[in-house]
DNA sequence: AAATATATATACCGAATGGTATTTTATCAG
DNA sequence: CTGATAAAATACCATTCGGTATATATATTT
């Protein structure tokens, strides 16, 4: 086993709580000691493990994406499902998410952009990639939904795939801001008649 | 006129300016000093001006408010145009402000949802009551439809309206991103597809 | 010109910030 | 038991924060 003094906190674990703490109060409104608390880990413990603040924001993002989007784009990209069924889906997935009772604070990648966009290029740029990576998947199924037959031809499939990609963007405010399942729920419904059918 | 030594700045140019730095920069990105380098007053004077940093965010989020956001709702809800015509109008000029030169930071409502949900209920507080507004303003002129035969009657018109309030949220983020005006555009083509005509 | 009023400029305050150096404690290897 | 190692705990640092007290400058009023 190791050679020093145990461990108090699994490194691993304290990364899931600041994630969930940077997640609701954002880098600014996050102070090294909030960190502190809430992990159980010493200040000097959090550098020694993640380095600087900055980058301990950034694994922590880095670690919401792997849970929650990843999945998600792996999901809208490989399944075999129906358009309509897999994008609801999608959306569905983000709705619930927003309605976690362990961390009701949104969508941590919407989060970063809007905090991230004047002041920490850093972030704004993890935030963005993220973003883009979604943009992508996104782009890609619809092209191929269209080159199956799965919508029409005469459609934008990019734009229609923008919208949908954006409708995230819209959930995640709405459920930083309390939105109820029900809201979430016609708003899906409302946002999916924008999807063609082909027949 | 006035009995003392003359103001350098005048106050209403100060707010309009502060309003900028907050709307870029967030509540807690921007500092006391930011505000005296943009606003060319002394900090004393900001604070025998406007109150403290927070009431000085609120007289902020207002002004912004009365400037973009009363003058649309004051659109949606009495122009005689047709539905379509008449949010379209909305979506594009929200789109619009978003690539505003002089300040292409977004949303300053949502970046205050955003950012104010954990930390500061006040600033919260006053942000839910404008994107209320916009909801309240919505539903309004939804139901009216309904009922003029502008929108099928069989449709949740409510879940509708909050639909396209919605889309505002979307377009506050993309915004912030600095998606750019053709996206933008495209995306308000595919949200009013949501929109059913009666015929 | 003297007194008054109002704004500016400067200096300052305690508290909190991000980050680090130092000391203490707990484990394992010999 | 002893010495080495690694983590924890504490104390500390310079800087910046929001906010204010004090002093100075510029105007009007009498």
């Amino acid at each position: 086993m190791g050679r020093g003094r145990p461990r108090k906190t699994d490194p691993e674990q304290a990364l899931d709580t600041a994630m969930k703490v940077f997640w609701n109060k954002g880098f600014e409104g996050t102070s090294m000691s909030d960190l502190v608390c809430a992990t159980g880990m010493a200040k000097p413990g959090l550098y020694a493990c993640f380095g600087d603040k900055e980058a301990l924001y950034k694994k922590s993002l880095t670690r919401y994406f792997d849970n929650l989007g990843t999945p998600l784009l792996d999901d809208l990209e490989h399944s075999t499902d129906p358009l309509p069924i897999v994008v609801r889906r999608f959306l569905e997935t983000v709705a619930h998410s927003m309605l976690d009772e362990s961390c009701p604070s949104g969508c941590f990648v919407v989060n970063s952009l809007i905090e991230g966009a004047s002041q920490h290029p850093a972030l704004k740029a993890i935030g963005k990639e993220y973003d883009q990576r979604r943009r992508d998947v996104f782009s890609q199924r619809f092209a191929d939904a269209q080159k199956n037959g799965e919508i029409p031809t005469q459609v934008n499939a990019q734009a229609l795939a923008d919208f949908f990609a954006a409708q995230s963007l819209a959930l995640g405010v709405m459920g930083r801001t309390g939105t109820n399942e029900k809201e979430l729920s016609n708003f899906i419904d409302v946002a999916l008649t924008a999807l063609p059918a082909n027949h």
